[in-house]
DNA sequence: AAAGACATCTACCTGCTAGTAGTTTTTACA
DNA sequence: TGTAAAAACTACTAGCAGGTAGATGTCTTT
């Protein structure tokens, strides 16, 4: 197999545990979960063939079939990539941002919207298409959602406690800032008029303008 | 073939043109769309079957095709209904609401949202599945679209334009207020915490906040 | 260079689903 | 009540898509 020898994650020099085959594999998973996301995006989930991916690929469907149980759990992966970085992320600027309760939220509306317009297709993917996951991967997958959704109303109802935010601000805010955040993949296009940049800015001034922090 | 005679389109007496064949038409032209977006807000199109919506309403696959050309016609049907009842009170909004800009954009979001809650499941599967419909069913529902957009934006440069909102918003901040209305159908449920009332009370506070006009 | 292990492919099965042809039932009207 | 037209159904086809069994190719190791 010709593999592309500037991957990332080939020429990182290997560490501890992980073996030279395990990296191959992850490779390969990863390259599968990249292309079903992409034809996902574009065709939806349940239109979109395992031999579409695969061809995609230039490989055939059993090679998907030694890499996943099956369909579902590509979708699976694609769903999990999206949320578990925004989690990342939030618990990230958690540990590390000591400054203001506003800081810490235009902090992480900054770099979850980041991540939305760079994972885009994942995300579109994960809002639409979740309910054809297995009962399992369903439940995992709603569990991180609702851990992230938790800890952004933590820092509301904190910024309300502290003062920074104005008092009249429900916590339940922050639902409508999830939907600011979720709203972009939608229409954001890196072809369009406005630059990532421009949105991300936009974005992060609409939130603290309704957890009234301006 | 029973009738629930109780029907609004049934009691409703006569008028002009309307013959009293066209009237049973339409009802069950109606039954079906309403039966299809409920299955495929609950399955997704592709995955849901015509035998299934017809087995829904205890009727056969046939009986679908004399009433729709294919399955994507019922698609196009169901998600005309909440971009045009919204562009209705847009426009019914635009004509007979003359006080201020501010009092305009409330009204207007308020409405809109109001049928984003009662047609929650069209709304979801409009936004969902517009990529399966025909090219032209897909312009013809663009547009529609494409002048929601544009009537709001223009309110907006207008409220700027008379001093009403702030004069840093810019007209692009309709498209979040569009993200704000587009998200409810995701997460509200009628047998949630939150009553329709107070979601659209908040609704309506988030769209003047973020327009400046609070 | 031979052998075994591993990776990938060819070729297939099975069940499903959009769409249809032709028959039966129901309705409308005389 | 008889008849024609309209409405709905039964029974079918053709093609597709998820999933698999077994064959083929390709490395590694000795």
């Amino acid at each position: 197999m010709t593999v592309a020898v500037s991957s990332d994650s080939l020429i990182r020099p290997r560490v501890s545990g992980a073996s030279l085959k395990s990296e191959f594999v992850a490779f390969k998973v990863n390259r599968i979960v990249e292309a079903a996301s992409h034809l996902f995006y574009e065709r939806g989930y349940s239109s979109c063939t395992l031999d579409n991916v695969a061809s995609q690929l230039s490989v055939t469907k059993p090679f998907l079939y030694s890499y996943f149980k099956n369909k579902e759990a590509i979708l699976a992966a694609i769903c999990e990539v999206g949320i578990s970085e925004a989690l990342a992320v939030l618990e990230d600027v958690l540990a590390h941002e000591h400054g203001s309760h506003r800081a810490r939220l235009a902090e992480v509306v900054r770099k979850v919207g980041q991540i939305v317009i760079d994972r885009q297709e994942y995300v579109v993917v994960y809002q639409r298409e979740m309910k054809h996951l297995s009962a399992e991967d369903y439940k995992r997958i709603l569990r991180l959602r609702h851990s992230f959704d938790h800890q952004i109303g933590e820092m509301i109802r904190e910024g309300v406690a502290s003062g920074e935010f104005r008092e009249d601000i429900d916590p339940f805010i922050a639902v409508w800032i999830g939907g600011l955040i979720s709203w972009i993949p939608t229409w954001y296009s890196s072809s369009g008029q406005r630059s990532a940049e421009e949105v991300i800015e936009y974005l992060v001034q609409a939130a603290l303008r309704l957890a009234g922090a301006e």
